[in-house]
DNA sequence: GCTTTAAAAAGTAAGCT
DNA sequence: AGCTTACTTTTAAAAGC
């Protein structure tokens, strides 16, 4: 009955996995590395199994993204150590690991009103442009989450740090809108 | 001290010349645009107040002037599209929509998001077509409205495939490539549109 | 502010057959 | 007309311009 269908689509996480990387090295030892310091300071690299993409830094931090849940993060900066480690780069012990940022989607199974919702809400607590997008932007402060809403009832919360902020966010719209009658 | 009278009067100079600057910069985009003189009377007031609020910091005359108009189309309900207003700016379309929401909220504008049924006018008398289209054009709008199928879709796409509906029910049709060029929307929105309002008001379409 | 990554939502757009 | 690709919005970190 509370199925919502919460489904976590992606997780951010960024980490120090050493003092310094060269990225010229890593690029001519990794296929498919991109680094191009004039275009952005970080060396790309994707891997699959499971599926994320790398921001690798001279500083020796580290973006991962893309990941579906955050068990797979640790598995999959795991293996990029092993994997620096096997071409001779050593890799700092006990790598602080933060996650940034969760996006999910949901369904409140509704066709909504989004103009309804705007007043209800508060004309001045959303963004709500059509002619630019079709969702309406709703920013929450507990969780500090932020939810698009669109008319079919999907929503998508974004801005999370945890699996259970974004379940928080997904009550709070769909008890805001309940109690406006407008679900 | 003399010193201080000058400087005042140095900033008062740029403040004046700043100001007339964007009034003339409001006046040469509404001409432009073709907007009645209170339009760009409302633009002037928003462009002053976000003046007395210092919203100008950090950003461009010419952006805010942009987004004041943008603004002040809205609130008198006579709306141009954020690619219309960039067409007469020197502003990209991104700037001036994010300048635009800057100041709706610092102004606490409150402005409800654009409805299709403003386009119409506009739309109409572009197309040439007479006030009883307007009024069906308008009329199948409340009632997609009521039915739900407005939230979420583009106004100026869906204003423009009820003028097309409008102008097939009035005996005046008007192509979807005449009706797509007036509202600035491709032939396939037109057709996604009102393919979709068609059926779910029941509307039959003889062509 | 920008650059780069990934991902969902739904609408609109553009290119090709 | 359809299909495919792609851009709109939001979010966060990284280093540098």
């Amino acid at each position: 009955m509370t199925d919502y269908n919460i489904k976590i689509e992606n997780v951010v996480a960024s980490t120090k996995l050493a003092e310094e990387f060269d990225l010229t090295k890593i690029e001519a030892e990794f296929e498919g590395a991109e680094y191009n310091k004039q275009k952005f300071p970080g060396l790309v690299y994707r891997v699959s199994n499971p599926k994320a993409a790398f921001l690798v830094f001279t500083s020796g931090k580290v973006v991962c993204t893309g990941a579906k849940n955050v068990d797979d993060v640790h598995t999959v900066i795991a293996d990029m150590a092993k994997k620096l480690n096997g071409i001779g780069i050593d890799t700092l012990e006990k790598p602080d690991i933060t996650v940034q940022n969760i996006v999910a989607s949901a369904d409140l199974k509704a066709v909504l009103n989004l103009n309804a919702i705007a007043i209800g809400l508060g004309l001045e607590n959303i963004e709500y442009e059509p002619e630019q997008f079709p969702g309406l932007v709703y920013r929450i402060d507990e969780p500090k989450v932020v939810v698009l809403i669109f008319s079919s009832g999907k929503l998508v919360v974004t801005g999370g740090k945890s699996p259970e902020n974004c379940e928080e966010g997904v009550e709070v719209v769909r008890q805001q809108l309940d109690n406006m009658g407008l679900l | 001290r003399l010193r201080k009278w000058q400087r005042r009067i140095r900033v008062s100079n740029a403040t004046e010349r700043n100001l007339a600057f964007a009034l003339s910069e409001l006046d040469r985009m509404a001409s432009a645009l073709g907007l009645p003189r209170t339009v760009r009377e409302t633009a002037a007031v928003v462009y002053r107040k976000a003046v007395d609020k210092n919203l100008i910091r950090g950003r461009s005359i010419e952006g805010v002037a942009a987004a004041a108009l943008y603004a002040a189309c809205r609130q008198c309900s006579v709306p141009r599209t954020l690619d219309e207003i960039g067409e007469v700016s020197r502003v990209s379309r991104k700037e001036i929509g994010r300048t635009y929401r800057f100041i709706s909220r610092e102004l606490s504008l409150k402005l409800m998001p654009t409805s299709p049924i403003d386009y119409v006018p506009r739309f109409c008398s572009g197309l040439s077509l007479k006030g009883e289209v307007q009024s069906r054009g308008v009329e199948i709008l409340r009632q997609a409205s009521e039915k739900e199928l407005t939230s979420g879709r583009g106004p100026t796409g869906v204003a423009a495939a009820a003028i097309y509906i409008a102008s097939i029910l009035c005996g005046e049709r008007r192509t979807q490539r005449e009706v797509a060029d007036v509202a600035g929307v491709t032939e396939v929105t037109i057709r996604n549109r009102y393919k979709e309002l068609a059926e779910e008001l029941d509307i039959e379409i003889i062509l």
